[in-house]
RNA sequence: GGCCCCAUAGUCUAGCGGUUAGGACGCUGGGUUCUCAUCCCAGAAACCCGGGUUCGAUUCCCGGUGGGGUCACCA
């Protein structure tokens, strides 16, 4: 029998430093949070920075300061450290060294010097055959050196008959044959763990109780299982919430919809509303009540009252929470939350910057920079005013909408820096062969819905991301719309 | 496509074998208000389909359908 359940919990929640802080990252430590207060235990925050090509300067920053905005605290983290650190997976490398030398030591792991080249061929192959992909076990039984300075990795002994069962404690049982399980690569050719390794060695020195993460991990939690099997651990128990959803009920993601918590933060939704509102997707306090403080959910939180679906993001119902919670302030509150968010220094530092040498008078800075502010824009005034130079409307809109997408494909871009913008929109429209003038009125008038405005890079740096990716979107559809009735 | 998860109004949810299927957001109509917002009242709107089990299924079981996830040297 288990002694878990008697124990204090320990939960963690695990981010990866590759972007902005995302909402998902928010939801699932808010409900590790409200169990591990529930039940007065541990909640770890660790760092997973394994993926040295992905890892995002400054991101890792963001992520703490947003989880706690939001009033989401932890007892042990890289920044108030605790006793079983480091808790960043790049300071551990030596821990999972020795756990893989354990592994290949029993036989539950070998290694593996398959080339990229043929594993493309082999998946390749795969999908033109139309058999399940994976790795065909080329390297399972031969033996391999490790010291022969060919590159290698090291990868998961999947038993080859049986199954293996996950007791997620949302779903029930769930059963996975093994002849369905990849062997997984744990170590990487540069030395880094993958995250199944990683988090499972991690999890169980820190003394993880209880798994709460995302539903898109539940198909690999086996080979989780099989891990903490192999090393002789007794697993924790799983617990995979639902994903947040786009409208379109697709898996939350910034090609939809802003997903970064300081776009929130930003665009002024009290951190307590936002928290209740996350709360909402997915749990239920019961007596029809739908609205409550953090303090609330933690005296009331019971797995029986999460729902294992995944939510509709839907900020209309965020929006009249927020509203009812800024009537209920003070002034002196809202003065102070105001100050705090919207009007964050560093911020007023960079509009004051740009309408320095634009402005006559020092009240025209107010209007100067409102479009800073705020979500939508309203592109009709302006748009019967475009001239697009021998583009119709429709190849704008086109254009617009391969600009977003390939923003994110592009590490510099990525990064929405002044300069990376600038060399990212003036490569992007050579590509596709856009004038720089013509493109770049384009993104003006779209990220800003005026056709003057301060430098264009420096515009769209401050007003971030998640705005100007929000609002061409919006500008990409308004084009097509003047472009039916214009017809 | 294989495997896995999920399924009550447009959205978030309550329900845990017998209910006029409840609440919230949104929507519609009306009232209060100099306007707007607030506030108040009213209304439209849901158990995915087909088989079982049962005296009785929204509820339990099976199948289908639909949606989602996952199949990387990313997490």
């Amino acid at each position: 029998m288990s002694t878990l359940g008697r124990m204090p919990p320990v939960v963690r929640i695990a981010p990866s430093p590759t972007g902005d802080p995302h909402v998902g990252t928010a939801y699932i430590a808010l409900f590790n949070y409200a169990f591990a207060r529930r039940h007065g235990g541990r909640f770890v925050l660790r760092i997973e920075d394994t993926d040295q090509e992905r890892a995002t300067p400054g991101s890792e920053e963001a992520i703490l300061a947003s989880l706690r905005w939001l009033g989401l605290g932890w007892d042990e983290g890289p920044d108030v450290g605790g006793a079983h650190g480091p808790y960043r997976q790049s300071e551990r490398l030596e821990i999972y060294r020795e756990h893989i030398d354990m592994l290949l030591a029993s036989g539950h792991a070998y290694v593996c010097t398959c080339t990229r080249e043929r594993l493309d061929a082999l998946r390749q192959q795969q999908m033109k055959d139309k058999v399940r992909l994976g790795y065909d076990g080329h390297c399972r039984d031969l033996q391999r050196a490790r010291d022969s300075g060919e590159p290698y990795v090291v990868r998961l002994r999947v038993p080859a008959e049986g199954k293996t069962v996950v007791h997620d404690q949302l779903r029930g049982p769930v059963e996975f044959d093994h002849a369905q399980i990849d062997d997984q690569v744990l170590l990487k050719s540069d030395g880094f763990p993958t995250y199944h390794l990683a988090n499972v060695v991690d999890d169980h020195l820190m003394g993880v109780t209880h798994v709460i993460r995302g539903e898109e991990w539940l198909t690999s939690t086996p080979k989780h299982v099989l891990l903490y099997q192999a090393f002789g651990w007794e697993p924790p128990q799983w617990h995979h919430l639902g994903l947040l959803r786009n409208v379109d009920k697709s898996k939350l993601s910034k090609r939809k919809n802003p997903v970064s918590i300081t776009h929130y933060r930003e665009q002024g939704y009290l951190p307590q509303t936002f928290l209740n509102f996350l709360a909402t997707l997915g749990f239920s306090m019961g007596e029809d009540r739908e609205r409550f403080s953090l303090q609330e959910m933690i005296d009331a939180f019971e797995w029986s009252k999460v729902s294992p679906g995944g939510p509709v993001f839907d900020v209309r119902k965020l929006e009249a929470f927020n509203a009812d919670d800024i009537r209920a302030l003070s002034e002196a509150q809202l003065h102070e939350r105001i100050v705090a968010d919207v009007l964050d220094p560093e911020r007023i530092r960079g509009m004051i910057r740009l309408a320095h040498e634009r402005i006559v008078r020092l009240d025209d800075f107010i209007p100067y920079v409102s479009f800073f502010f705020g979500g939508s824009v309203d592109y009709a005034p302006v748009l019967p005013k475009l001239k697009l130079k021998k583009r119709t409307f429709a190849e704008a809109a086109k254009i617009i909408k391969v600009f977003i997408e390939e923003i994110e494909k592009d590490p510099q871009a990525r990064a929405f820096g002044p300069e990376g913008l600038e060399a990212f929109a003036r490569a992007f429209g050579e590509r596709h062969e856009w004038k720089p003038r013509n493109l770049f009125t384009l993104l003006r008038v779209g990220a800003t819905g005026r056709s003057a405005a301060p430098p264009l890079f420096d515009t769209l740096a401050l007003l971030g991301k998640d705005r100007v990716r929000m609002r061409l979107r919006e500008f990409a559809a308004a084009l097509l719309a003047h472009a039916e009735v214009s017809k």
